[in-house]
RNA sequence: GCUGCCGUAGCUCAGUGGUAGAGCGCGUCCUUGGUAAGGACGAGGUCGUGGGUUCAAGUCCCACCGGCAGCUCCA
């Protein structure tokens, strides 16, 4: 007879068998009828298992999901999975399944499928499964040995499956399963008691993937869709979907003239046009001079440096691959490299290798001691050895090596210490063309970059202050709801660099300021960079997604490559701590980011064309000129419209162009020595004085204030991470 | 990088084998007006690039370049 502990503390026993259902309905009917899961011991449970199967606790500890949890939500879109998948399965042939888990907005099915589904088939598959809830049938779980799961998906035809169980789940010696009328399929779950539950879902695309995600093997259909408790909510989510797109700053960027990409220039390379610029300029401008309230000091660094540099930071080659390929002085160079890689890859022969050195020979390298009958190692060392005395650069991929230079470049002492090197910074990386997306993913790209170099007591003072400084920066734009994720190394893996003792350190000191601050954070272990831990700010903009932005990188690692050194009071040498922070991460992906959350209608402060002038008629264009110079004079961005039409229409074209305040000038306003002002937002404010106006521009211009952005009530659009509930 | 789709005027798009179209924008002229489109006329395209098929290619085929969606990746 196993007690059950209710969330507030109760305990109550139950008959042997009794699930979580039977607990629901002992407190009320209708508590019942809203549970769709459970939490036992802290995991997510089916409500309709037997209590005692679940736990080993006494009394058990239970809490009940309702409509209203997300993790219900989650389970509610993994059973629809199911139910999608038993469409699919019933409207065509030789259906093979394969995973079909949750996402953060929905779910997913990939299926293995000889007829390609389109777009239009999707009415045909959401009435099947219209049909299916109707049934209301419940999951039913049941569990199996490892032989007997093989023998039942081997019978179900279901090949993949039959693999993953023989590899992915080699260790598990029993397999749930769950079943719901025809269709069964392995699964963890849990699932909701029956396909009733289900009340408002949706088909929302097909795309292509592969099985376990590896373009090497099988390719896969995959069929997204989301669902929901009610129909509004699923409205709501709807409707924030097509206001995304609506966002699109790729779209918005054209539209407004912020930046453009050129086949010609090539991919990932933006080019800011001056509107775009305009923002960018205020942007760093504003950071240039709250850096340097807080110490920072500027430098510049060039575009590229030696390869040895990147041999020593440890990026080169290993990040070779989203790299820019290597510049060489010498036409050998690459040829040189070439046969570097493949000697140690091991794929030579004699042949090649004849071939290589009179192809070496041929433009000016007769390599005349090469070192044929050693061995491959051997051979590289002569390589390299040649390579010493060559000029080989790479376009610069991060900024950290430079700025290391420039704190090896005098001796420090502990006095010095904090150093705090800014620069926007801008580096090149060869990112796969598939990922490259407008100015949310590009090949160059600047960094609002600052390293610190400080002793080992400083560090939390200085991460205290960046949080500080992120926070600031971030509130000046309106961006207000985030959250930090703080990156831990994998307890027990040795694919980190430093002690142990130092990880601590580093982990605990980054966990205690982070509590001290209040911000919200949570913790994602093996998620560090290789050097040491980081913080990372997920930014909500207007309509509710996330953007991960700003990071904050503790580095034990960098200072310990490069040697360097700052004397102590102790008049002994000590390693520096390096911290790397980038509060906007950087400028693309930043103004992208910007123009979506205000869908490209900047605040005051950060407006490219802030004022536009609208004459009555052509007889005011003088008048228009001597409203503007006073504009200018106060600092604003302003143009006259000069078009010869109706003032309608000008106000139309400057609401299009989203400009936060026209100025109508007519006779009237001239005899008056003022102007009437139009907001983008509130329209006719009516008769002022000029200089009336200008005072309140200047007022809502300096203190930044944001009065344009919609605030979703929306929540969790984007958010969360992808559940695995196939195994 | 992989799979699929796409590339026509500055922008958004129509045009499926027989001499290139619309709306908006742009230019000129008329209009001189009070808070989201006044009117007329006009300029503007070797249809992404290179091959091929055909009497004939924007249209069909191939390759390349670029874009989009998804996958994979992001120091």
């Amino acid at each position: 007879m196993p007690t059950i502990q209710l969330p507030d503390g109760t305990t109550k026993d139950f008959p042997a068998g009794s699930t979580a259902l039977d607990v629901a309905n002992s407190i009320s009917e209708r508590l019942m009828q809203q549970t769709i899961a459970a939490e036992v011991d802290g995991k997510t449970v089916d409500s309709m298992r037997p209590l005692e199967e679940l736990s080993e606790s006494d009394p058990i500890p239970l809490r009940l999901f309702t409509t209203r949890d997300d993790e219900a939500l989650g389970v509610l879109r993994h059973s629809c999975a199911h139910v999608m998948a038993r469409a699919v399965m019933r409207l065509y042939d030789g259906v093979g399944l394969a995973f079909g888990p949750t996402t953060g907005n929905g779910f997913y099915y990939d299926f293995d499928l000889a007829t390609p589904i389109s777009e239009e088939d999707f009415p045909k598959i959401e009435a099947e499964m219209q049909a299916i809830i109707k049934e209301a049938e419940p999951f039913e779980r049941f569990n199996l040995s490892r032989d007997e799961a093989v023998k039942l998906v081997d019978d179900l035809d279901q090949e993949l499956k039959t693999e993953h169980i023989q590899t992915g789940l080699a260790e598990h010696d029993s397999l749930s399963f769950y079943r719901q009328g025809e269709f069964v399929d392995l699964c963890r779950g849990p699932h909701i008691p029956h396909a009733g539950k289900i009340k408002a879902f949706k088909l929302l695309s097909i795309a292509g993937s592969y099985w376990k995600g590896d373009a090497n093997n099988k390719h896969l259909q995959r069929l997204y869709g989301t669902a929901f408790f009610d129909k509004k909510q699923m409205k709501a989510y709807l409707e924030q979907v097509e206001e995304a797109k609506r966002r699109d700053h790729r779209v918005l960027g054209k539209q407004h003239g912020l930046f453009t990409l050129s086949n010609d220039v090539g991919s990932g390379l933006c080019l800011w046009l001056p509107k775009g610029a305009t923002v960018r300029a205020l942007l760093e401008d504003f950071i240039k001079q709250e850096l340097l309230k807080r110490g920072y000091e500027p430098v510049y660094s060039p575009h590229v440096g030696r390869v040895e540099l990147y041999e020593t930071s440890g990026h080169f080659p290993y990040y070779r691959e989203s790299q820019f390929p290597p510049l060489f002085g010498h036409p050998a160079g690459q040829l040189v490299d070439y046969w570097k890689t493949q000697l140690g890859e091991g794929t030579i022969n004699d042949d090649a290798e004849s071939d290589f050195l009179a192809a070496a020979k041929d433009i000016g390298c007769p390599f005349d001691d090469y070192p044929f009958a050693k061995p491959a190692d051997e051979k590289i060392a002569y390589l390299k050895a040649w390579e010493k005395h060559q000029e080989r650069y790479l376009l610069k991929p991060m900024n950290c090596p430079h700025h290391v230079q420039m704190y090896k470049a005098i001796p420090r002492s502990y006095r010095d210490l904090p150093v705090r090197l800014a620069e926007f910074g801008t580096v090149y990386r060869h990112e796969q063309s598939g990922e490259l997306n407008g100015m949310l993913r590009v090949r160059g790209l600047t960094q609002d970059d600052a390293h610190l170099f400080c002793t080992p007591d400083q560090v939390e003072q200085e991460f205290k202050d960046t949080l500080d400084l992120v926070k600031f920066v971030l509130a000046s734009v309106g961006l207000e709801d985030y959250r930090v994720q703080l990156s831990l190394r994998e307890p027990g893996s040795d694919k980190y660099t430093g002690s142990d003792e130092l990880w601590d350190q580093a982990e605990s000191t980054l966990r205690r300021v982070l509590t001290e601050s209040g911000l919200p954070f949570s913790t994602a272990e093996g998620e560090a960079a290789f050097y040491g831990p980081k913080a990372d700010f997920m930014v909500s903009d207007a309509i509710g997604r996330e953007w991960q932005l700003g990071t904050v990188q503790l580095d034990y690692n960098l200072p310990e490559r490069f040697d360097l050194e700052y004397v102590g009071d102790d008049n002994t040498t000590h390693r520096p701590v390096m911290i790397h922070r980038a509060p906007f991460g950087s400028m693309e992906r930043f103004v992208g980011m910007l123009i979506e959350h205000f869908a490209a209608a900047f605040p005051l402060w950060l407006a490219p064309e802030q004022v536009r002038i609208l004459g009555l008629n052509d007889d005011m264009l003088p008048y228009c000129e001597e409203i503007q110079k006073e504009f200018r004079t106060a600092g604003f961005r302003t143009t006259i419209d000069h078009q010869s039409a109706n003032v309608k229409k000008k106000i139309r074209d400057a609401q299009l162009d989203l400009i936060p305040y026209m100025v109508v000038a007519g006779p009237k306003d001239k005899d008056q020595n003022g102007l009437s002002l139009r907001d983008r937002l509130e329209g006719d404010l009516g008769f002022m004085p000029t200089a009336d106006a200008i005072a309140k521009l200047v007022e809502e211009r300096d203190t930044r204030q944001i009065r344009q952005v919609i605030q979703s009530d929306f929540k969790g659009f984007q958010g969360g991470d992808e559940e695995a509930n196939s195994y």
